[in-house]
DNA sequence: TCCACCATGTAACCCGTTACATGATTAA
DNA sequence: TTAATCATGTAACGGGTTACATGGTGGA
């Protein structure tokens, strides 16, 4: 049980999911393939954590929806009351800036600029994840509040949006500074 | 040549450093231990991208310092203006945050303080870096523009503050969200 | 016709972490 | 005397990426 395991049960203890569905899913979090994530599901099956139902499909290739077990809920519980470990951010960029003296300007402003419209189109998928949720909560009738289960959805998502203003500024502000 | 390779060209780009030096200096901007650094130090200078000499040391062990040479800072040019790759940030918190429901109000708070503390202590290491390399560029003799050595430099620090204060401002917003 | 989407899986490889290994100096 | 700092290296392991493999449906 590594970090992508307990990620992918907090990802079925709000729903069910097929693998294909939790390979989607998990991407804005962690990055992760599907053949990294269908091994990870065959092993927490066998140990108890998620159990699942072969969904037959007339269009589509059938699929496998796994659900959380009782046993799983409760390793997830405990897990997600053990303290966090520290982030880490790995992005190239960080280097570049370093060794920016040794760029023409005109290739630096591209790097950035191309690095706005990333954080730009992040921005808004997570600003439309936020308008979901909010459906959802409402949808059931639940309040804003800690114990309810869109809160810390709620909670995630402002974070992220957060991350990509605060990206945003800093690509505007080094923009400014080349300018000059 | 990967990533990491090209990190540590830049750090040798601004000044010769040991590869003990080196392992200190990118753990802000990369987490890699000094296992993965001396093999790569070995391969990059039998391509000819950097060199060194054996610094005799009396009451220290001797050590290798490594100078980028003309190859290697043609290459490093290269590389610099190449894209870059976007950033991967790995935070199990994001999941902790995503199954927040399942936790006792007073853990998450627990947890989002833990948080606060790190980026505070990260906040301050690099305001002093800031402040360091105001000196550094006073006692080079350079001015504040793009083609400086301490430009760039400058700009990944600020990026590095305003990313720790972003983080920062989300912890005391979900903190006083948890409190009502 | 070729590509994207749905859906699941395996194998090889690269990268990063942890542990093993040595050894002197100095501060708690 | 125990730990931390300086200094370099190797080996094993775990996790993540890329590529291989299959196959139907639907849109450009």
């Amino acid at each position: 049980m590594n970090t992508l395991s307990y990620g992918l049960l907090s990802l079925l203890s709000f729903a069910p999911l097929s693998g294909y569905d939790l390979a989607q899913k998990i991407k804005p979090l962690w990055q992760a393939g599907h053949s990294q994530i269908y091994p990870l599901l065959v092993s927490m099956e066998q140990q108890g954590y998620i159990s699942y139902k072969l969904i037959k499909q007339v269009d589509k290739p059938d699929k496998k929806e796994y659900t959380i077990t009782e046993a799983g809920l409760m390793q997830l519980r405990q897990w997600v009351e053990t303290p966090a470990e520290h982030p880490v951010l790995r992005d190239e960029m960080h280097f570049k800036l370093y060794s920016l003296w040794l760029s023409e300007p005109e290739k630096a402003k591209e790097m950035l600029r191309k690095r706005e419209e990333f954080c730009m189109s992040e921005l808004n998928r997570y600003k439309d994840m936020l308008k979901g949720n909010e459906v959802l909560r409402e949808k059931r009738g639940e309040s804003h509040e800690p114990k309810a289960t869109t809160f810390g959805r709620y909670l995630l998502i402002r974070k992220r949006i957060m991350d990509m203003e605060s990206a945003l500024q800093f690509c505007k502000l080094a923009l400014e500074e080349l300018e000059s």
